[in-house]
RNA sequence: GGUCGGUUCGUCUAGGGGUUAGGACGUAUCCCUUUCACGGAUAAAACACGGGUUCGAUUCCCGUACCGACUACCA
């Protein structure tokens, strides 16, 4: 009989989630969800002065936004709560001293200058790596070094200490990474991390442990940003007896800047030139927004599915997959080692496919709201005519009605480069007598018939169309590039294009 | 520096001892369109390098190079 699954996303609340740690989630939740399994949050918030006020509330509603909610959380606990590390604070010190009473861990005393002191020591005798291990803890002032009176002294006296783990000298530790496959690492070269600090607050490294452990977490998936810590972690299961029910792990590739350079950071912000963050984040300290994906227009779906194809495929050959179809198609398997580069063009791709996918009543929401925050009221008609124009051209909702503004907003000015080019003589001619056509024509006015008027009218001039039409979308519009003309001319009717017409023969310059 | 991880078109990737090394994004060209797009077609574009193993290696092994992560009383 196998257990339920049960994985867990442990960000820490010390600002706004990257979307390095959503795709973490992400994997983590479909993971979950393939194998009928529990996805749950728990907050990792042990270290108190990094905590950013609105930062766990940013991770609920990013989730939400993008539909990936937990199963058990803070704010929806299971029955292995709770689901904040601050609030589990009192259970951990008794698996530290646990650990300490089995020889597995020790309390150490030294202040930070005499670590610091340590540090420099070992750095003037050319000590490539100084660190607190198997060979320095001897000269440290730690419950290893100390008498017991003298340790119990201390204690009593309320001298602030920690409690560090004892890595053994000379052990080979072996993990079976879901991803990786075996990862070996010699204990000589790991460090005698804290486990408790002084504050009383257990390290990630104690905590993370204990917790996965108490809420029977049976997969960890995170960052390969662990993968150098993973083999103390396994040590740690090994000490508290735990070996037989150790999550199996899998450590995700990292989420690299598009330059290849690094990790993606939560500083590369918008400074490259498109958002890290999933949805917007006020920084309370300095009153800077960072751009988030959901406020740039990005669909949830299609972020989504975007992400989810960082560092991971199905297979084949199919590209577009909703929630439903991440969940049936994802395996472990098939996530790949190398760090992936982050190309914000393949996001565009794909929230363009989301959009067209979308119905005209629905997309004609957004050019509804989007006119009204320019103080513009629009029909759902005529919205739903910009949205057919429109929406086999844009990226994001809000383009449909920047794109097609023009429609309900007549030009007060033209397009410079375009008229120098091609406000001509002929132009001028073949507007003149369209508009005096519009003016005397009273009868139906589609496309259709936008177009045969118009083509007749330079047909009688002895002109090319196609010479033309340039100049004939600047009077319209005032610009060069934009939907279909001949559909735009039937939205405004006959008398508003002749006014155009009108007005742009009387505001432009003929050239040569 | 040390430890660990990684390396297929510009990018995301498929593949895997014998393939014309496949797809997608992006780019370019053409077609469609008397306008703008969409769409369609085509093209350029990759197995980091050196050794081994093998009849044969991009694929397996070993080195080298390069890239990255980690190296806190942060997670």
């Amino acid at each position: 009989m196998s257990k339920e699954v049960r994985v867990r996303f442990a960000p820490s609340p010390t600002g706004p989630l990257h979307i390095g740690g959503v795709r973490t989630a992400l994997y983590n939740y479909l993971f979950a969800k393939k194998m009928g399994g529990k996805f749950l949050l728990r907050i990792e918030d042990t270290d108190q002065t990094r905590f950013v006020p609105g930062a766990e509330e940013y991770i609920q509603e990013s989730l939400a936004w993008l539909g990936i909610s937990p199963d058990e959380s803070p704010w929806n606990p299971g029955d292995c709560g709770p689901y904040r590390q601050s609030e589990r604070k009192p259970s951990y010190m008794q698996y530290a001293l646990d650990l300490v009473e089995a020889g597995h861990a020790y309390y150490a005393f030294d202040t930070s200058e005499e670590l610091e002191a340590m540090r420099e020591r070992l750095e003037a005798a050319r000590v490539v790596q100084p660190q607190y291990n198997n060979i320095t803890r001897t000269q440290m002032k730690n419950s290893l070094t100390l008498s017991e009176d003298e340790v119990k002294a201390k204690l009593a006296a309320g001298e602030p200490y920690v409690i560090r783990v004892k890595i053994p000298r000379n052990e080979e530790v072996r993990l079976n990474d879901m991803i990786r496959g075996w990862v070996m690492v010699h204990t000589s070269t790991l460090d005698d991390k804290v486990l408790m600090k002084s504050d009383g607050m257990p390290t990630y490294h104690l905590a993370n442990i204990v917790d996965d452990h108490l809420m029977n977490i049976t997969h960890v998936i995170r960052g390969e940003e662990w993968l150098p810590s993973a083999p103390l972690h396994v040590l740690l299961y090994k000490y508290f007896g735990w070996e037989d029910t150790m999550p199996e792990f899998a450590h995700l590739p990292l989420l690299l800047k598009p330059d290849g350079n690094g990790k993606l950071s939560k500083r590369d912000g918008d400074k490259l030139g498109f958002p890290v963050f999933p949805i917007n984040w006020e920084n309370k300290e300095n009153g800077e927004t960072a751009a988030g994906f959901r406020e740039q227009g990005y669909l949830p779906d299609a972020f989504l599915n975007f992400l989810s194809f960082l560092g991971w495929n199905p297979g084949d050959e199919r590209e577009i997959f909703s929630l439903e179809e991440l969940i049936k198609a994802f395996s472990v398997e098939r996530i790949g080692k190398s760090g992936t580069k982050f190309d914000i063009a393949k996001a565009k791709w794909y929230n363009e496919q989301y959009l067209r996918a979308k119905s005209n009543p629905e997309l004609a929401e957004y050019v509804i709201s989007g006119a009204s925050a320019d103080g513009i009221t629009i029909l759902p008609e005529t919205a739903e005519a910009i949205v057919s124009l429109t929406k086999e051209r844009v990226t994001f909702p809000a383009d449909l009605w920047q794109e097609c503004k023009f429609v309900v907003t007549s030009p007060a000015e033209f397009d410079e480069a375009i008229a120098s080019k091609r406000w001509n003589a002929d132009a001028v001619t073949v507007l003149t007598a369209y508009a005096e056509l519009l003016e005397g024509y009273t009868g139906a006015y589609d496309a259709e018939k936008a177009k045969a008027m118009l083509g007749e009218t330079a047909e009688a001039k002895e002109i090319k169309l196609g010479k033309v039409m340039q100049a004939v979308r600047l009077a319209i519009t005032g610009v060069g590039v934009g939907p279909d003309l001949m559909e735009i001319f039937a939205i405004l009717g006959t008398e508003e294009v002749a006014k155009r017409i009108r007005f742009a023969l009387a505001s432009l310059e003929v050239i040569g």
